[in-house]
DNA sequence: TTGTAAGCGTTATCAT
DNA sequence: ATGATAACGCTTACAA
């Protein structure tokens, strides 16, 4: 920076007023600035930067699990508001490292974050995500915690669970089983309230339902079908109202070992779109977040956060869409 | 810091040489240092360290697309390697978000970053790979550039690629053909050889055979498919060899729409292993890569190049291994 | 063995 | 409108 102020003729304040537009600078003298910068090819160091600033332009962004579409997706959108603006996103995947949540906090404290944004997973801590907020600003991504509210960003869980629930019933089923997912999560509550609400809507008894209680993974997706269709062929459900997709997709796998077709005698439906759900067989009925629309908006509510321009959830519910394919077709004994 | 060589009754300097086991402190004076450390909660400021340290402890990860699995368990891979180090690693995901290859390489300049861990996709261009390695330090993953030989970490894409295809072979399969890759990248390059060497091993003339060329595009694997199995039935292939598992998932998806039962009348193989390869009907028979210990052996090359310690590729290609499944079965008229 | 002090490359305050 | 100059928080000769 020196070497471009002598080039130009200048003094260092005037070269960084130029790159910062933080203070007035003649037109001429702002040109062989410019033009100095190039010849030299001279990059600011960010290091200096931040620590002068006292900021890092970078964020944290905490996956649970890399290898799921769903917060791939969601980290594309957090990148793609992150970049616009300038600002690094770290990966800090705990579960990959056997880091301690503690971690997240040191990296903020010691200025090399800003601020994170944390994808929670099944094994996400209240307690601990709470003591992170003290450290600095942290958005919740498809999460909340009920009783302190934290800003988050979440979809319409049980909108989606009452519409695609609602396209069961509408297809003339009558004996539903919900595999639900993890009873602590938000989400899993949400979604079986929304079922719920799909059920008094069609004149059932929500409380008549079975539910069996999952834990979001592929392996009990199956057990739980297999312990929903136990009964005897005449009294059990005709359709699988599953939390979400892999619980669903292992239900599936279930029926075809079992030789229960679907759709044919049994109907099943998901929650995600994870993006192989339409290469199934059959195509999986199930319900879309807008997961890359959720990172994005997460990282520009962290963004305000640290501009102190807002304060708590602005925003409403994500909107959620019912992805109709070929999981789902009226019962066998169809009431029609 | 300042305050807690205060509070310790020591100098900063002796903070510091505790800190970092920089410089020989008594044992009394190194212990109230921690304790002063614990007490006030001392953080040390990164930005400061590496102000002055003149290295951001920080990599690059440029990942073509984050939504497709084998790069996710890749970045899962690198970031396990970084984090045992205390390395942060920043996400770049150029495609997401439009940046310009050119970024990469001001991060580099500017100190944000130490070196950069490149997974190439379809889309990389040598030449600017090229520039960027000028800069500064660059692993690539998952693909070669022949003529320079930069440091890089793939899998033994032939070694794979031929022996898929002696399973199809020994399968009884006569009439093959190849869905290959882009020829300009190595991969492909490496795939059609395997299958070619695979061929001449089983005494089949490889220039005999139809190469359709593709881009390991889903859509493009189901108009090659299309392509292949055009003629009339007698004469048209058994088998398709595809060069990754998204083609041949658009080759099972054109099946099915014709009409071609697989594996009955025809046999299809991919390459990657994608995690849901098992899920399609039929399982995909595919060659599974090691993405996350090759995300790991990158890392931990990229360390080694910034701390001088190797310089180009020391280890050998990663292996791989074929999954057998029910893709593939003996052709319908088979020879035994 | 310990302390003093000189930077690292910026930004920002203050005179000019 | 511009230029000295003092921080920012740390590391590391060098001196004691």
């Amino acid at each position: 920076m020196k070497d471009v102020a002598r080039h130009a003729g200048v003094s260092v304040s005037t070269v960084s007023y130029v790159l910062n537009n933080s203070g007035p600078v003649a037109a001429d003298r702002r040109a062989r600035v410019l033009d100095a910068v190039q010849v030299l090819k001279y990059t600011p160091n960010e290091s200096a930067r931040s620590l002068k600033r006292r900021s890092a332009s970078t964020i944290g962004l905490v996956v649970p699990d890399l290898a799921n579409p769903f917060y791939a997706l969601l980290a594309e959108g957090v990148e793609r508001a992150a970049s616009a603006r300038d600002v690094l996103v770290v990966l800090c995947a705990p579960e990959a490292t056997g880091e301690s949540e503690s971690l997240h906090g040191r990296l903020l404290r010691s200025q090399r974050l800003d601020g994170i944004i944390y994808l929670s997973g099944a094994s996400t801590s209240p307690a601990s995500l709470l003591d992170l907020t003290r450290l600095g600003p942290v958005v919740l991504v498809d999460e909340q915690i009920p009783s302190f509210d934290l800003p988050s960003v979440v979809s319409d869980n049980r909108r989606g669970a009452r519409e695609v629930a609602q396209h069961v019933l509408d297809q003339g089923h009558e004996r539903v089983a919900v595999i639900a997912g993890p009873p602590g999560l938000w989400t899993a509550q949400q979604r079986l309230a929304g079922y719920r609400e799909a059920f008094a809507g069609a004149g059932l008894d929500p409380d008549a339902i079975p539910v069996l209680v999952g834990d979001y993974q592929q392996s009990t997706g199956g057990k739980l079908a297999a312990q929903a269709l136990a009964g005897p062929a005449m009294k059990r459900p005709t359709a699988l109202l599953c939390a979400n997709d892999l619980m669903a997709i292992g239900a599936l796998e279930y029926s075809r070992e079992a030789g229960i077709s679907v759709p044919e005698q049994l109907s099943v439906v998901g929650f995600d779109d994870l993006p192989f759900a339409s290469l199934l067989t059959p195509r999986l009925t199930t319900v879309r977040q807008a997961a890359g629309d959720m990172g994005f908006q997460a990282a520009s509510l962290l963004f305000d956060l640290l501009e102190n321009k807002a304060d708590t959830e602005p925003h409403g519910l994500f909107p959620v869409t019912v992805q109709i394919r070929d999981s789902v077709a009226p019962p066998a004994g169809g009431r029609s």
